[in-house]
DNA sequence: TGATTGGTGGCACTGCGTGCCGTTACGATT
DNA sequence: AATCGTAACGGCACGCAGTGCCACCAATCA
């Protein structure tokens, strides 16, 4: 009997450990389902202790999608890089890049996850509750950038949730089309379809445009009454 | 010693016990921080057993916000008696209304609500997945209309998404601006503002709207040659 | 080599949620 | 009006999530 090995004591250690642990999780919740699974087999499983899987993870919960925090630090920093001027529709499409990564990265992984949160209530409550973080980032964030706008605080709830529900349904379609790998534009050119649905529209606000066609209706009732039609 | 009164044994008896069993929730809730407040703690301040809380109440957090599925149905209801070419915003706006109503019967308790769902972190993360609901249920039934338009899908996903989080902005201006239950077209109103702001705008399209003006543009162009002016 | 630091495993504890069971009130039936 | 069936009740016990505590061990440094 070798003595038990200890690996968590280095970095690379604690990486493996964390590895495992998620592997572990994916691989026991996908076979004998969420609910059935324990903390202690997940722990057992990676051949480790139970109270080392809380000090890896809050909870049971946090083990299927680990990456949440550090993704959404990555797209505050892609606002806080960017210009205070540079028009919104490019930026929350570059904002989105590092979500995408961390799916496109790992497509096993990624669907694995998916088949989970669509399946466990608790797992689908959850993703939910993450989504909303993003959204509320993205709030903030556009919120600042539409402040001088009328409506401003409105425009941006409501294109943050827009844009938010753009990118899940782009990464929603890639997962169900097989999440392959060469595919690492598609999330990016179903996006770009979404970008006129925006208020923030690319060059032109809905309201210009509504001003714009209230004057052109009147330029036609003109039109109508000095030059009828023959 | 009085004997202990049952009183949940017939409807008026239950509707009352589940009423005190809110009431104590949000109370202890409010004044003692929601970690620190057990199961026990508000099955006793409604004179009850524990295990009766957990025959009204799927759990803890439940008991803040109880009436979301009744609520979910009335709004699928909606949908369901609407006419298959109603034209959306106005359906999306009357599909709020049993929402608008929940929170306007009673203003004291929805904004006590508000500032638990604000401050606890299981509180926030719940209400997220309350309305992960709606924007599916707006989702699903959206999707149904816009069917036959090119992007249907995406546009249902992104559509929903928009008008939960405008509907929710309304009802938190509302909240923010102290609940006053006179103010109860306040939320309707602030909701119409962002209709100009939706991909299904109340009669025509932005892209529409684009080549409707491009075509006045050319009238109004020729109206200047052929009769200038004077 | 000895002391410090930091991660680990085990134990015990609180609290949530559930299954089970005996008890009790209410309503229906006769 | 007495009785029976239904259904909600309270209580107990259990499993599991998550946390505090402590002894232990490996790596680093003096």
């Amino acid at each position: 009997m070798a003595a038990p090995v200890r690996r968590g004591r280095s970095a690379e250690g604690r990486a493996e450990v964390r590895g495992d642990l998620v592997r572990a999780a994916l691989a026991l919740f996908t076979e004998h389902g969420y609910d059935e699974t324990t903390v202690d087999d997940i722990a057992a499983a990676a051949g480790v202790g139970r109270r080392t899987f809380f000090r890896y993870f809050r909870g049971k919960e946090d083990a299927v999608s680990p990456d949440h925090e550090t993704c959404l630090a990555r797209v505050d920093a892609v606002f806080a890089a960017a210009h205070e001027t540079e028009p919104l529709a490019p930026l929350v499409l570059r904002a989105a890049d590092p979500v995408f990564d961390l799916y496109l990265d790992s497509p096993a992984e990624a669907s694995a996850r998916f088949a989970l949160t669509r399946n466990v209530a608790a797992l689908r409550d959850r993703e939910a509750a993450s989504v909303d973080t993003y959204r509320r980032l993205f709030g903030r964030r556009l919120r600042e950038r539409l402040a001088d706008r009328p409506d401003g605080e409105l425009a941006a709830a409501v294109t943050a949730a827009a844009v938010v529900a753009a990118h899940n349904m782009a990464l929603r379609s890639w997962l169900v089309d097989g999440a392959r790998p060469e595919a690492r534009d598609t999330c990016r050119a179903t996006f770009r379809r979404v970008e006129t649905m925006l208020p923030v529209a690319p060059s032109v606000a809905a309201d210009d445009l509504a001003v714009i066609a209230t004057r052109l209706e009147r330029a036609a009732a003109r039109l109508e009454r000095t030059a009828p039609p023959g």
